[in-house]
DNA sequence: GATGAATGAGGATTCATTCAT
DNA sequence: AATGAATGAATCCTCATTCAT
């Protein structure tokens, strides 16, 4: 976020005739920056992550970061959206089939993603989500921009579309988009801190709560 | 949490012979001191949180904090259960009725604590929770054992006896009972931090979930 | 300066009643920081400063510098006033005799404090004044409103009253009032950095200026 | 001083063999670090300057810098005698007249320098060397050797010489030739630190100087 | 020669904790 | 019991210096 240090404007043009490091490097350099500042505030939170700690995990000197980044805040956000990857655009990039059910559409674009969404850090995430994003509303806002308002507008588009056709469940939806997505967010929380030894299971309650949406 | 700084244990026995601060002052001053950690750690969470900020917040000197916790993290551990007091204490006490189906009966005892749950800074606790849950397992045990399971055992206990009274919506409560509290979370954690501005009606989607459970 | 510990508003009125450490020795520990400051600064310029040598000096910790000022320059703004302190008020406090010639009284009021100005660190708060008062301005204008204007418009008063009595020397004074001292500077500067193994006799300098101004 | 990285002894002998930059570049480069680094020291004081500031304004790289001088300090004293340069020396430089008095001859050379001095930063030069003079004593002594002293030794002379011819004020400017310079110090005090905004006639005053001094 | 990414020692500042009063 | 000045370890950040390209 106001650090990136200008690539992308080299394309054809032939062999670059920089002196010192590559271009490369420094991006893989950038890289490594970036995906241990992840891992540093997923683990610590913002305030108990300290830039030793990212600079270690980095294999870099501490000076180092502040080559790319100015400040610690600076870096927490400009790896904010690296954090919120919205791991739901595969699914919402699918569309739905001509013959299929809004139901079946569901079930089969999201469950997958339901079902693999605690495997890779997504409780991190929220967790770091929600416990920085009143002190850094930059956060809620990539988060909510990103990933929940989109969802949840998928979820509408298609309890439109399921009134539209008929189908039952349409209406609820349409009034409470909010409910299908409702067990994820229990899901998460249950494994990700209140119970990680006794997990539930996101993708049969997301399920379960298809049924019952679509009767 | 072992931090208690041994009252308690002195109560008839005759007038107190003591010179200085009567038992009542000192419990009084030690509530200031929770309620003041209670509202800073809420605020700030655990790392950002300052014992300074306590000390102000309960209109002591920073010394007398450790004459009632000896360090910060027993500070933390010692409000704890203060933190989690269970919300639905009340509406889990209240038996059902004879006659009374168990839609109702939720209906008509959480939905009034559902509608409450936003004003009495809920969020600000499961922000805490999931923040430092990882990091203060205790934090999240207590949760667990004072709040989320009883909730859930309870929801479970009415759910088999929903089974017994042939009511519908038993079996798929018995199975997901975490389903009915679903919308709670993705209601706190969108009126808390994704989007305070546009709050979801916590009430109306737990009315909305009983609905389609119980038909 | 904004660090004042509030001193001051108590004189009569029985017997301090405060917990903790007295004011007296806060106000001796304050003094310690301002002369040990005033010293790590005089020495070493601003920027070649460092908390930790004002520390040292003053036989604190690092933290406590900080309970007496909130940052470094601060601490420098702080003791400025102190650093310029008027090393010719007692001189200007004095009347002049009535039967006394403007030459005179300089002579009897100024050439005292000329002849002590290097013993007491004189040569220091000038380099200092120097060196920073371009990056500091406030250090520059205490210094100008504190001690150069007063000074000169000492002499320019007393040229007007040469003048008035027909004593020789007044008109060109009144011109160029700085003439007067600008022996203390060569001198200063001559003593402090480019020779002081060779000092030059600034009250014998200022002596001679006197007899060449009032003939 | 001691950082030459040892050309100069290379000129007749035929064409140049080597291959890379010119014997030239390199001075011309050597020369751009020099004038960057005497703005920066000037500006900024030693401690303040920084071989960044020093490599941007050079438009340099900051390992380039160091092909010229090892260290920073090094750097430092490298650029002293070019700080320093004797804005007197074409004064000095200029014999006396025959028929000229001693004060027609200062008036004649020095007074056109001395309107001169303010305008090419010599205020800039005076606050170095009393910043660092202390802390870099080649400073103090490089400006001693090739400006103060050379300048006060050639008033000392001219003294001896109105002596010798019975000019007034030579006695007094004999025993006290620093008198004569020092206009310029209040001068250069006030209109670079102290008032620039209310400048002091340097000139002016030193006609003043040289009026009184020789009657 | 020239570059600038990388380094790490050093400096300003914060804050949990102690202790004399 | 209560105070708050004092402490110093820990943290963010800067900058002189190095070195692979």
């Amino acid at each position: 976020m106001g650090t990136d240090s200008g690539q992308g404007a080299r394309a054809s043009a032939g062999p670059a005739r920089r002196r010192g490091p590559s271009p490369e490097k420094t991006a893989r350099t950038r890289a490594q920056v970036v995906q241990a500042a992840m891992a540093e505030f997923l683990d610590q939170g913002y305030s108990a992550a300290t830039m030793a700690g990212v600079a270690r995990r980095a294999g870099l000197a501490k000076g180092t970061l502040y080559l790319y980044f100015p400040t610690k805040e600076a870096l927490f956000a400009g790896i904010v959206r690296d954090i919120v990857t919205n791991p739901l655009q595969e699914a919402e990039a699918q569309a739905i089939g001509a013959e299929e059910t809004v139901a079946d559409y569901f079930r089969r674009t999201l469950v997958p993603v339901m079902r693999r969404i605690e495997s890779s850090g997504r409780a991190a995430v929220a967790r770091l989500i929600l416990a920085e994003g009143a002190r850094f509303p930059v956060l809620a806002e990539v988060y909510r921009e990103e990933v929940f308002h989109p969802l949840v507008d998928h979820i509408r588009l298609h309890a439109a579309r399921a009134i539209a056709r008929g189908e039952p469940g349409g209406e609820i939806l349409a009034r409470h988009p909010h409910l299908l997505i409702a067990p994820l967010w229990v899901g998460m929380v249950n494994n990700g801190v209140i119970a990680p030894d006794r997990p539930l299971d996101i993708g049969a309650m997301f399920e379960a709560s298809l049924d019952l949406i679509f009767r």
